[in-house]
DNA sequence: CGTTAATGATACGGGTCCGTAACGATCGGG
DNA sequence: CCCGATCGTTACGGACCCGTATCATTAACG
């Protein structure tokens, strides 16, 4: 069951929510760090620096200094895993929980908003 | 004619785009950015630092800035008003109109893969 | 053991962006 | 004319992020 939208309704629906993420102020997280959430949040844990630095293609400093940035936010944990003491595992949070919900129904509300364009 | 999407298809429309873009490099743009850049494109002209300003809710420092590095990308350009010299017109450009259009397509084209979600 | 591999964190130099404040250029009204 | 208002830009100090290289810790294996 595909998701049916067109150019013009989708570029509307883009501008809009990152219009809303601009005005309130939540526009403290870049694309990479967004990107980083919603994987945390939508795909199944446990979640490691490696395997996100995969995911995203980048390098792993960028997802400890995004982990560190974010946890500042509240919106991560880490904890080591106590089986293999080298990995950490990301863990959610009930604000991050909260945060990415706020960003689901930002744009469900400004997608139901377009009309035919 | 209402554009019908559910939350946890939106969060999955949201990451995939995100991730499309970090993993392209084309993470250059900033919310800030991405909200002037197609404010630019959707809305009629003319576009003025100050509008802009005002329909974001930042400083002019800020679009200021913002349109320094967008022209440098070559998205934007500013040409003075010569029928009022103090104020400057932000023009469209074919590569971001070209932007614009890939990050329609990519939008779609992630929207028509997610199923029921 | 000792050696190699792997993980995540850190140091460093450089770049970008921010907000506040100040600036030069330009217009308009008295 | 001139003075105040308006426009966009720039200066400054601080914060954040990047990529590369390196580090300490831990695991795996001979």
């Amino acid at each position: 069951m595909p998701l049916e939208i067109r150019p013009s309704q989708a570029l509307r629906l883009w501008r809009q929510v990152h219009l809303d993420l601009v005005r309130d102020g939540e526009s403290d997280l870049s694309a990479r760090q967004t990107a980083i959430l919603l994987t945390i949040y939508l795909e199944l844990p446990p979640h490691t620096v490696r395997g996100l630095a995969a995911q995203l293609g980048v390098t792993k400093p960028v997802i400890t200094r995004a982990l560190d940035s974010m946890g500042k936010l509240g919106l991560v944990t880490r904890r080591r895993d106590e089986t293999d003491r080298r990995n950490v595992v990301i863990q959610r949070t009930v604000a991050g929980a909260l945060a990415v919900e706020r960003l689901a129904d930002r744009v469900v509300e400004r997608a139901r908003e377009i009309g035919a364009g």
